[in-house]
DNA sequence: AACGAAAGTGAATCACCGC
DNA sequence: TGCGGTGATTCACTTTCGT
């Protein structure tokens, strides 16, 4: 589909979160980062659902007015991002222990569909300095499809190569965003207080999408998802309230060199590879009929025939059916179970045999 | 005052948590400590690669009509606890991103203070074995006040000391529960399907507890709450709705022989060691994806695509894969084998990167 | 007895395409 | 839409088995 016709691609949408969502178009980004408003102190500029003013009467009426007018908040401005997101996409928000339970509950309640909760654990946090809670050294990432059974995009290969080849787990060891990355002005104060470092959204982004996706930001702050987004090859649609923020981010997201078409192709999933059926192996003349394949342990032998079936005993089928028939087992993958025996009596993989063939393209 | 003089101080109390509960004094206990059902929600059954089926939670206790009748549960336990919890006492709560958003956000509602939310860092959690998500290495523990304004027990120099006399984080690297510590029936099934490690409480209840406090524990299971609160020198108190389950909890606890007073040193929880894989360098923009790495001699080149991994001819993947594979060798240490190609054409070996970074360890 | 290989296991919301 | 076939997928650690 023509994903973007309508879309205020790669730029920085200045205004409210709310009003500018509703003007996007349905089931149109592919991806959502949002890093929402936390503080309860800001609860003053928040107004419920019918834009009455929150009128706090007693402690306990005004910590209840508090969170539920966080709440009409937080379920407001995700119920235009579930309406945005395609049905494909998948949604991140981060937060802290202040309002990352709320933000959690709004998504299950909206129908969301939690895939992970991640830990972003900071190398190089502010200690605690009264010495009265543990030192606050993590936020917490979670990480959601658009509903229970929608297909989503988890970049299974990319991931585990990011992490020398161990599957990547849900605590992350992140610093800080800190020196030259930091944004600040002309007297050398900090531009934002929250800025994001630019590896967080690395992971994030490269987990979930692929090059030429559209990634929204509504609370866009200075610009780390845009940033990160273009580097990336990525498209990006940011919202954000405040004309100083979005203009610094806009020209911090301009002066971003993309990376190299080349370098972005990273490792393609096995299921995301052009799909070779044995038979081409047998056309081709790789393997040929009358040849004898075997398992790791030579425990097995099975022939094959001009039709790229095996015969193994009694036992007739594809590579897959006739290994899962001799091991007794309910299903079995016949490239990584079968080998051919070589003329010297060496085994060779089937399934190295399909990468040669498969890069060919 | 005189707390415990109408409490049934150590002992597991059979029955259901929230009647029994209703028993209890008010203000009676010093702190709680509670693993509720997780309300897992899993469909269907799970394969390992190797056919062998996964030994999942789907026990009745686990099992809730939706979100609401398990928030109804919720609120209505915590109450209660919140009622026999005494007003400089804490709460601890155990979950996953499955039910951990519902226990916080009834906790802030019923007017409990979060005072930090603790990550347990599973060191051998189990695999995603589909690789559909991030590997789930994480359980989520929130800490509580009884209220805002409340004052309670933190003892930081005993947590400072337990982490190598720095101040404690709000993450925690522990293992699971296996092994000998596992308690098991006679035909070497696991007793409980969720038995928490002895360290994850020794470390709770050393935090905010001196000997002799009383300990709630309102979903016992099979009692390392009770068995670490007896060694600690405190008194505890168990719920446990399960007969079989509370049978196994008393006798687990009973076998406990208490330390020493003089006797309460740390945790011998094992320390973690430095693991830097080379996505690090790439996220963090010490290597960029287009990058070109080759070997000492400059035979091979390769170029650093943004996951981290390599391109060289047609061979992909890791460092370690690549320069395996163009050496035609076994295995290859990708660290001391590729450098990077700078800017003026001289190399750096990777393992110096991996060397600047180790220090922030 | 010692050593190495093989099997077992842990709170799990764990495919997808084509007909 | 439902069904059937293809074929993708595991880490750290403990225990047991075999030589």
């Amino acid at each position: 589909m023509g994903a973007g016709l309508d879309l205020p691609l790669d730029k920085v949408l200045v205004g409210d979160c709310i009003e500018t969502l509703r003007a996007l178009p349905p089931a149109s980004v592919h991806a959502i980062f949002a890093d929402p408003p936390y503080n309860l102190q800001l609860r003053g500029e928040l107004l419920r659902p019918n834009h009455s003013r929150v009128d706090a009467v007693d402690d306990e009426w005004d910590r209840f007015a508090d969170f539920a007018t966080y709440d009409a908040f937080t379920r407001e401005w995700l119920t235009e991002c579930r309406r945005v997101l395609r049905k494909d996409g998948t949604l991140w928000l981060i937060g802290s222990y202040h309002n990352v339970f709320r933000l959690g509950v709004a998504l299950q309640d909206l129908g969301f569909w939690i895939l992970n909760d991640v830990i972003w654990r900071k190398s190089n946090p502010m200690p605690n300095f009264r010495g009265r809670r543990f030192t606050n050294a993590h936020e917490t990432l979670i990480w959601a499809a658009h509903s229970q059974d929608a297909k989503y995009r988890f970049n299974y290969a990319a991931m585990k190569s990011l992490n020398d080849d161990l599957q990547m787990r849900s605590d992350w060891f992140i610093p800080l965003c800190t020196g030259a990355e930091r944004l600040r002005d002309e007297a050398g104060r900090k531009l934002h207080p929250t800025q994001k470092p630019e590896a967080l959204l690395h992971r994030v982004l490269l987990s979930c999408t692929k090059p030429g996706d559209v990634v929204l930001d509504p609370f866009l702050g200075s610009g780390t998802t845009g940033a990160v987004a273009r580097r990336l090859g990525r498209r990006f649609i940011g919202i954000e309230r405040d004309p100083g923020y979005a203009a610094a981010a806009e020209r911090r997201i301009l002066s971003i060199t993309p990376h190299d078409e080349a370098a972005l192709v990273g490792t393609p999933s096995k299921r995301e590879q052009k799909r070779i059926p044995f038979g081409v192996l047998v056309e081709r003349g790789l393997i040929a009929p009358g040849d004898a394949l075997t398992d790791r342990h030579r425990r097995w032998t099975a022939t094959v025939q001009a039709d790229a079936s095996l015969a193994c005993g009694t036992a007739r089928g594809s590579i897959h059916a006739v290994g899962a028939a001799v091991q007794e087992a309910p299903s079995c993958n016949g490239w990584t179970f079968w080998h051919l025996v070589q003329r010297d009596g060496s085994l060779r993989l089937l399934d190295l045999f399909r990468q040669e063939l498969g890069g060919e393209g």
